[in-house]
DNA sequence: GTCTATACTGAGATAGAC
DNA sequence: GTCTATCTCAGTATAGAC
């Protein structure tokens, strides 16, 4: 099991260090809904109003735990890239296993991530503005675990994102996946980056850019994927993050979330 | 605007029917947040109690709604394949957009379906099992949409599954797209579904089988897919709604989470 | 700025009478 | 089937300690 979360550096943060910790120990032992924030504050040697002063409120605390999960698959990703002699599969394989090896013993937890997805007002909507910056961590992950490879501009673009919308949908399909160690939801990855990989080879055809094409234009249109050149990858030109005022992305969630009321 | 509700026939019925318009009014009106049970209650002239009689949660009058649409959806498509004449590629439009414009006016409710995607075990879980019934029904319509068409069996079972997803995602989309009458996401389906033709045809040429068996085997192996022939197609097999009891999938929302408590 | 202690409000949900 | 009374708990408020 990874670490959950930084060494604290002031004195807050390991309050909240330890708030979530015990938060998540309790999540863990008795669900979500079943844990209390008083439940939470008590386990933590706290008061109930510090519990509030960290995490505003009961599901804050589970993007906190998604934020640290994200970190950690960064690090872990970074660390392999560096240190491993992967070829372009395994690379988006490991990209993706990783994740999942992360969460593997907290899939009740993850599945409260999701809970505000069709909700774009909520600050908690993972699809929505404030939540922007840990989407962008994500794609930027899938970027650099593909960068080495030799790909048009146009598919360097938009393979990211097109991993990183494949892996929400297989965290959703983790969460529901009863079989052994989601045995069958890692086989779904496996066949999916084959199939990728073949479809991508195809794809580099120059005579296949016409419809290459059409297709950028017509996400670009819906603009699920940024309107313009990128070198320097800018995923919070989404449209879907839009209403975030860039210089906001750096507050954490329970500022951003108290700022909203 | 569609009406959303039937004629009823006992006087349980009326007062569900009742509270059911009434509460959606309020959420329209006001908000879903903002809308308490009380208020519903009152707007509808019956006791507090009487509105959990009919619906268990204030979410479970949003399932209600989306049931409500559902059976809109499938009578005007019903209706449109009977009596105008339309190419494959118009009446999976028409299966997409006729959705799109029966909620056209409610995003804000909408995003409320999706709210325990993550949570298997919930109730109202849009993919868990007690929606198995909507779903089915959800596929079915597009099940009809593609009928005429000549298709290898493969595809003919896995399109209309995959245009189910699709509307899933587009639901999403159409939630946050606030270009005006929510243009961009019906470019996008005018676009997407275009592609799809395209790569029918080419994935119709039997050199092409070998990929798609692998799809299809990829897709039946992580149970996205039911694993036998269809000619009477049973979504209820899909391993997402493996725990439903066929029978029970008759019974309306409110019963199957009083059930399940 | 970081917390404690306590009291309070509002609203989702339930129990049990009728 | 319906109502009234009640419960629980998320979240707020406040006043103050360090």
């Amino acid at each position: 099991m990874f670490k959950a979360t930084t060494a604290p550096t002031e004195k807050g943060e390991l309050t909240r260090n330890t708030i979530l910790e015990c938060a998540l120990q309790l999540f863990r032992d008795k669900g979500f809904e079943a844990t209390t924030m008083r439940d939470v504050a008590t386990q933590a040697g706290v008061a109930l109003g510090a519990a509030y002063y960290y995490f505003p409120s009961k599901e804050a605390i589970i993007q906190a735990y998604y934020e640290v999960v994200q970190a950690e698959h960064r690090r872990r990703v970074v660390d392999a890239l560096g240190n491993q002699d992967m070829n372009f599969k395994e690379r988006m394989q490991f990209a993706m296993k990783s994740k999942l090896d992360i969460v593997k013993n907290d899939r009740k937890l993850l599945g409260v991530v999701f809970r505000y997805t069709g909700e774009p007002d909520h600050p908690l909507s993972c699809l929505g503005p404030t939540t922007a910056k840990t989407r962008r961590e994500s794609i930027e992950v899938f970027s650099r675990a593909i960068q080495e490879e030799r790909l048009p501009k146009d598919l360097q673009q938009l393979l990211p994102i097109a991993l990183w919308a494949l892996q929400m949908g297989v965290l959703i399909l983790f969460i529901y996946d009863d079989s052994p160690h989601q045995k069958r939801t890692r086989k779904l990855v496996d066949g999916a980056l084959d199939l990728t990989v073949r479809f991508l080879s195809l794809a580099k055809n120059p005579l296949l850019k016409p419809i290459r094409s059409k297709v950028l234009g017509l996400l670009r249109e819906a603009e699920l994927v940024p309107d313009f050149d990128l070198s320097t990858f800018q995923p919070e030109r989404l449209r879907m993050n839009a209403y975030v005022d860039p210089g906001s992305c750096s507050a954490n969630v329970a500022d951003q979330e108290r700022n909203s009321q």
